[in-house]
DNA sequence: GTCTATAAGTCGATAGAC
DNA sequence: GTCTATCGACTTATAGAC
């Protein structure tokens, strides 16, 4: 991997470390060792602990919103942008891995303006999500059903797909991505 | 809520705040203020850190490992099976929630022959899974597809349903049950 | 069984030499 | 831009009084 600065370089080893052992468990010597530089020498480039999460998770909760705000407006059925949703997260699942992990499971440590900027992009994304769905279920392309219920099965398979894709990375996109659609929309029973 | 012992009482309450912080990022001193005392005193009823965390996952892991040894040999179609198995997830999301979020989020905190206990029953238990699946293939219960993307797509949303459940505690079990059988089998196209 | 005091080490972050 | 040295706070855990 070739970065463009030591800044980049940082952050996408910082992501690695807190994929494996979270946030927390991760100490700036830990990452400076990582890098083979001292910890005091990380100040150079970041400014704090803190700084480096924020980045790692906002980036990734910006590609979320940006792709559902362009797939929302849309003139096409429920379905097709349910497609285009999980295309999407199994195009950040194999391009971002290390920093959804993130994003999934250190949210909570954000504090102040980073937090409630990721909750907001979250809710936002979680509410226009849901209108798909009621749209689906309105224009009787979905089933009636539960719609919380629904939107969580679907979400929780694609934020944690990354789980099992870092045990399988050699599978085709293009098969993964017709799998899941399968799977999530059609079900699995014959 | 009332305990037998002191000892369970300090279990459960780590549980509460390792689910909402993440084990690494609750101090011995934060879990004694919850239980109004001081952090030296919980030495009294426990060696350490490590062996709480121990307790809350192996406690749940063996939960799960009971059911599917029990689920296997049964006489039963695939699909039956698969319902059972979605039935004690359910169970143990409402029953255990704080613990199940523990085991999903800080396994990898485990340390010697808990981890090697832990990960022995996790593997176990997909390759039970698994099993269930072929067989449903096999008899033609189930669709023919990828069947490490079907185990993976049914296990990622029964794992992680606490995080939905945590917001919706009213939901009626049956209603609940019900739905994610639907979703997870059948699927969501009309 | 709970407390105070404390050991021995780690944490994030800074100052200042080079 | 990286280093050594260090600060002050925090970490898990123990010793010993009550």
């Amino acid at each position: 991997m070739k970065f463009t600065t030591r800044k980049k370089e940082i952050i996408f080893t910082a992501a690695k470390l807190f994929r494996k052992k979270g946030y927390s468990a991760v100490s700036m010597r830990d990452l400076a060792q990582a890098l083979d530089m001292k910890a005091a020498s990380l100040y150079n480039h970041i400014n704090s602990k803190q700084e480096i999460l924020s980045i790692i998770i906002l980036e990734v909760a910006e590609n979320f919103t940006q792709h559902i705000d362009s797939v929302l407006p849309q003139e096409a059925s429920s379905i097709e942008k349910l497609e285009s949703v999980i295309e999407n997260h199994i195009k950040i699942t194999v391009e971002k891995t290390d920093a959804l992990a993130c994003l999934n499971n250190d949210w909570m440590h954000l504090e102040q303006l980073a937090l409630e900027n990721y909750l907001q992009m979250r809710n936002t994304y979680e509410a226009k999500m849901r209108s798909i769905i009621e749209q689906g279920i309105k224009e009787k392309e979905l089933k009636t059903a539960n719609i919380e219920l629904v939107l969580f099965s679907l979400l929780s398979t694609l934020r944690t797909l990354y789980l099992w894709y870092a045990k399988n990375r050699t599978v085709s996109i293009k098969l993964l991505t017709n799998e899941m659609k399968q799977n999530l929309l059609l079900g699995i029973i014959l």
